[in-house]
DNA sequence: TATTGTTATACTCTATAACTATA
DNA sequence: TATAGTTATAGAGTATAACAATA
């Protein structure tokens, strides 16, 4: 505690970093992801698995690939992702009569639970963690990060 | 390309993934840290090191728990960082007379001028990243990591 | 006893190259 | 020739336990 008000004191307005967004992004999505990842553990789900169940139970019958895209995970990983899924029997992988090469995946009535269940605890979590933001903060807050996204994504 | 406005189609409002902090975090941060990452590379540096060198820069004299305490770094992982660092000799590690125990860091002439090219070179790189971006809403956005920083600190 | 810095280690996330089977 | 999914692997970043030296 004594130490904390050292480190306050020493980083304050004069110092450049304070400009910038990478560095406080950094700290601040290393608190949020690993508050979000407790939130999951309760349902074995990480962030990512969390993610690909969530736009499979979204949108029934994506394909690998565009899952990868819109999630921005690389296609290697993603296998791993959705084998956890399945074998937790929350997802199917089902085979696509039009190419021999793909899969569509969809939810199983479990899947859709879960993912009704860790939706509703991620948002109560986030909530605490951001209990200091109105409702039009968060709003701007996530409009920036998306705007962000967007950005790098056509560039 | 034909592929990339499938999957804008796919994940629109109705999705709730859109009010989630988190999701959007993981995503963007990941943007912005590669890039960062990307133009620290011309210096040798990663954003970890980048962090430790500036923060040694504008408070001199500072010792290794403070550092890790700072910037949300675990003591053990900070080693090898301030050793990469002293290797490039942008730092030194003093011994502190008051306790044995403790090292204090200062920059070198060399870590000084790194430390405000590779800033220089970040800000121009975040502005092209955040062109999008007015100075009051990069300056809310900045405000918003901060609360959430201070508030995963404080709890 | 507690703290500073250290070592060793492990776990997660991410990225790339190369393969197979289909198209 | 290109694409979908896969395998193997490597690199970061991060986290924890245990230790030596010192407080």
């Amino acid at each position: 505690m004594q130490n904390k008000s050292k480190i306050v004191n020493f980083h304050p307005s004069k110092d450049h970093l304070n400009g910038f967004v990478g560095y406080h992004m950094r700290r601040a999505s290393k608190l949020i992801l690993s508050d979000l990842a407790e939130t999951l553990s309760e349902f074995s789900l990480r962030m990512t698995t969390y993610s690909a169940l969530t736009i499979i139970c979204e949108n029934p019958g994506l394909r690998q690939s565009q899952i990868a895209l819109a999630l921005s995970i690389e296609r290697p990983n993603l296998v791993v992702i959705l084998d956890e899924l399945e074998q937790f029997e929350l997802i199917t992988r089902n085979k696509v009569p039009t190419d021999r090469r793909a899969f569509a995946f969809y939810p199983t009535e479990e899947g859709n639970k879960i993912c009704t269940q860790s939706t509703k605890a991620i948002q109560s979590s986030e909530e605490k963690l951001l209990k200091n933001f109105t409702p039009e903060m968060k709003a701007d807050f996530v409009h920036a990060l998306k705007l962000i996204i967007n950005k790098g994504e056509h560039l």
